[in-house]
DNA sequence: GCTGCGCACTGATCTAGGTCAATCGAACAC
DNA sequence: GTGTTCGATTGACCTAGATCAGTGCGCAGC
């Protein structure tokens, strides 16, 4: 919560048609809401744009007090704990667009770390008062919980028992969805995570999730240069994955 | 959903009163959220007290359209849903006053199965009519936000890399604390499911569920008589859940 | 250019827990 | 009482993935 080059008042220089930042979720959950200028007053103190966050510098930590919500408006956040033998272990990462911190309104402290992986914008909502405006805008409050919603499904979704195979694909073909439904390109990206983040994300050991790389390269699945990915085969990959993401 | 005898207009026989059951978390959470009698005309329709459940009946499966949310107000429900392979992946046990279906919310449908796995009474609470509630309610707004919150936790405990022993042993912990809040023993109890039940919650074999038990009590950390439990050493079970279940 | 550092990769082993196959035993029907 | 059934248990293996130990290699500093 120590950000660097923090703008109270958000929308001072945002223009006055865009009380909220282009890529937050609640943009335009906002504006079919019903929102309108009446609500001017509650926005200047609802959004705080802040960053750049620099490569592994924190967002929050475990057991901060609890606030605010952040979405992602460019570059990559990583969520984490550290469990009893020192292990991390990662809980999940933010691309653009992506909401965290919704899991932290239950205890009002944030129950993880988050870290940039590279150089982040983010927009802090206070949770307080977008609650007061949730009550104010059913639509929104609607969003509210479809967001908290849909992350306990996600939560659920790496703890089945799956194969290092299944997992990765998992991984990949998620990654690759969530970049295309932000307009990216879903077949070529680039990794801001490294192997050993990965690893700890999908519960294998990192020289596993190398092996399975290698395999599914030389299988023709994909190519991996490094952080670079792209997919050949896009079918196969979805197979792999279907049990885990479901549909 | 399709539930035997059905009482439409809950409170009808509930007395003037107890406009919530008496083990809905719901019920604390309204009263401390303003509620009075102005909202009678709600709640006429809010609650919808349901049962019994025989065991294996399905409160609802995976895909049902969703627009309630339960209660339990006696005996245990089981969430789950059937991977690629056929197998069973149990979600969760839901205990009396713990709720269930949260997590149908971001997709208007019911994303896993749920079966009674004894007598089972419950409470269906309409949502649409719990969130319009909640628009003028602030403090069920919040108790709401906070249950999905809590969930998002709940899901990601499960998702470690963990050993068996702290798998078992948080299980078992788990249960006896959530005994415990509800007044009953927290060092004796009732398994009210199967070992492979168990097993399929933690993502083991029933085979390694049974091994596990057996060793715990030849190493005198609890007693097991078929589904009868008996905490003998809280300390070191606390120990080995500790990672998992979090301070 | 060289050197050092940190990931990433690869190969050789080890092991926790899965799988398979019996066996046991409580609960129930008759 | 005697079967019968179905979950729980136990033992004998086996295997996916972890661990350990190097090696490779891109990149920053000089």
């Amino acid at each position: 919560m120590t950000a660097p080059s923090r703008k109270t008042g958000a929308m001072a220089d945002d223009g006055d048609d865009l009380h909220f930042c282009s890529t937050c979720a609640f943009s335009a959950a906002c504006m079919q809401s019903g929102y309108d200028k009446s609500h001017l007053k509650e926005l200047h103190v609802l959004v705080e744009h802040v960053g750049p966050f620099k490569e592994g510098e924190h967002l929050f930590r475990e057991g901060d007090p609890f606030n605010a919500i952040a979405a992602v408006r460019s570059g990559t956040v990583k969520t984490y704990v550290t469990d009893a033998n020192g292990r991390e272990q990662v809980q999940g990462f933010f691309l653009p667009g992506e909401i965290i911190g919704l899991n932290a309104i239950s205890h009002s402290r944030y129950p993880c770390n988050a870290v940039s992986l590279d150089s982040v914008l983010l927009c802090w909502f206070s949770f307080p008062t977008m609650a007061a405006l949730a009550t104010r805008m059913p639509g929104l409050q609607q969003q509210l919980f479809k967001l908290l919603s849909e992350d306990i499904g996600k939560a659920a979704l790496l703890s089945g028992n799956y194969s290092a195979d299944e997992r990765t694909a998992a991984f990949l073909m998620g990654l690759s969805r969530r970049y295309a439904s932000r307009g990216f390109s879903p077949n070529r990206f680039l990794l801001t995570m490294s192997r050993t983040d990965i690893a700890n994300y999908l519960r294998l050991a990192s020289e596993s999730v190398s092996r399975v790389f290698r395999r599914f390269q030389d299988e023709g699945l994909l190519r991996v240069d490094r952080r670079e990915i792209e997919i050949l085969d896009r079918a196969r990959l979805e197979e792999l994955s279907r049990s885990i993401l479901r549909e």
